[in-house]
RNA sequence: GGAGAGGUACCCAAGUUGGCCAAAGGGGGCAGACUGUAAAUCUGCUGGCGUUCGCCUUCACUGGUUCAAAUCCAGUCCUCUCCA
């Protein structure tokens, strides 16, 4: 158990939360930890339907990570039974449900995912099948007993659906069943989620409540918008940044938000103390730092979240290069041609464009680049490279490919 | 079970008196200019294959009518609304 108060935990804790519900019974909770020396049961249920996490995800991991580092413990919940189902939350449209083999496939790879934030002594896994799937049909009467309908529908995503005549399968209604479910099951004391994940939270509480159970606490948590700055980070909108990216992509990615965003991405993506951010951000704004190099320490930042200090800075050095001074990046992917071979045929082998046709826009729009100079016609045969070196093909400002001809 | 509405490209959404439809418009995406890498703004592009002109595949699915169909007909699947 760590050495703070109840209430210097409570200062750290409730940072850069969206809501605690309710502050009370956190408190209590807190004090009653610490006087019986027993951690929190803090519990974060994941949908394994996409196997990557983002840093949009990693918000409430490290969050808990922060939990874990005081003490307490993580229920990391494996949805495999919901998964079945999909979370209909903030969805406009259903989910498709996921077969068993790509429900355990996914939760695989979250798992190597997850321990690179949180600490694995202090987590417990499970899948909710354990518990859902031995629920008769008539516990499933008894738990849709507990849920009006009317109720159900004063959810915006379901009302919209409901109004714009689009499909809700009856089935959606039992997501927040099950999840609250969950918390009965592995009797948590505090449920995390993303704001969207409040009503979820809440249904928790009451089944708790009506299982006889102390409710628990819901924290929710804000979430990050993606990097182009308006909808909320997500793989399926492409505008995310993986844990798993390489460091200079992770690097890349974060430079190219803009820079209104770059407070929230501070706060939300780091995990510099407050004041430090503070201070960082109070220098962009009264000149003394550039906006630019602000935002290069906050790529630094996240980047060594997951790769370490040293790669950070490597991602740093390589992305001047790139960028600043114009160069090359130093390591590309290299393919190897018969001579003669049309420019148009080698942009697509090397994956440089998606078919021949866009191949051919692009250069017409002055996109591309051979060893620097612009491509002026899409008939350009490309023929051993004088000295036998190989030629560097650009598109656009970042894709890059080595080509060497023989 | 009955009656009605609808399923268009990555998304939203026009188009249904048959041809001028690869299919308006918006969003998103990509490229160019501008910049600080951006963001904002402006411009162009945005099914595939050869490229003046063209050809091929596409408007839920399967068949049919026709010189010609996203547009007409029949069947199938799916969604929504009202009634029961």
């Amino acid at each position: 158990m760590g050495f703070l108060s109840a209430e210097e935990q409570y200062e750290l804790l409730t940072e850069n939360t969206s809501e605690v519900i309710t502050d009370e019974e956190f408190k209590n909770k807190l004090e009653r930890s610490v006087a019986e020396k027993k951690p929190l049961r803090c519990k974060l249920g994941i949908d394994p339907s996409a196997p990557d996490l983002h840093i949009g995800h990693a918000v409430v991991l490290h969050k808990l990570r922060q939990f874990q580092d005081l003490g307490h413990h993580v229920v990391m919940i494996l949805g495999d039974f919901t998964g079945m189902i999909g979370d209909p939350t903030g969805r406009s449209e259903m989910r498709k449900q996921l077969t068993e083999e790509e429900v355990r496939e996914n939760a695989r790879t979250y798992r190597e995912q997850l321990f690179m934030i949180l600490d694995p002594d202090r987590t417990e896994m499970v899948f909710n099948s354990q518990w859902l799937s031995k629920l008769n049909f008539a516990d499933v009467v008894k738990l849709a007993s507990k849920l009006t309908v009317a109720r159900m529908m004063e959810r915006e995503d379901f009302y919209k659906r409901y109004r714009d005549n689009i499909a809700i399968g009856i089935h959606e209604f039992f997501y927040p069943l099950m999840q609250g479910y969950d918390s009965v099951a592995v009797r948590a004391d505090i449920e995390f989620g993303a704001t969207e994940q409040k009503f979820n939270l809440l249904m928790g509480r009451q089944l708790q409540r009506d299982y006889g159970q102390e409710p628990q606490v819901a924290f929710t948590m804000p979430i990050l918008v993606g990097t182009n700055g308006v909808e909320k980070m997500s793989k399926s909108l492409g505008n995310y940044i993986g844990l798993t990216e390489p460091a200079d992509q992770i690097y890349g990615k974060a430079m190219s938000i803009s820079d209104d965003l770059m407070e929230e991405y501070f706060r939300l993506a780091t995990t510099l103390p407050a004041k430090e951010i503070a201070a960082i951000l109070e220098k962009v704004k009264n000149g003394q730092m550039h906006p630019r190099d602000g935002k290069m320490r906050l790529a630094r930042e996240i980047v060594a979240l997951y790769h370490g200090a040293q790669a950070a800075q490597e991602a740093e050095d390589k992305f001047k290069q790139v960028f600043q001074k114009g160069q090359m990046p130093s390591e590309m992917e290299a393919f190897k041609f018969d001579s003669p071979a049309g420019i148009v045929a080698v942009m697509v082998e090397a994956g440089l464009a998606p078919s021949k046709s866009e191949a051919r826009r692009l250069i017409k729009q002055g996109g591309v680049k051979i060893d620097g100079e612009a491509v002026s016609s899409i008939d350009l045969e490309l023929e051993k490279h004088k000295d036998d070196k190989d030629y560097i093909v650009q598109v656009g400002k970042r894709k890059f490919a080595r080509v060497k001809m023989i």
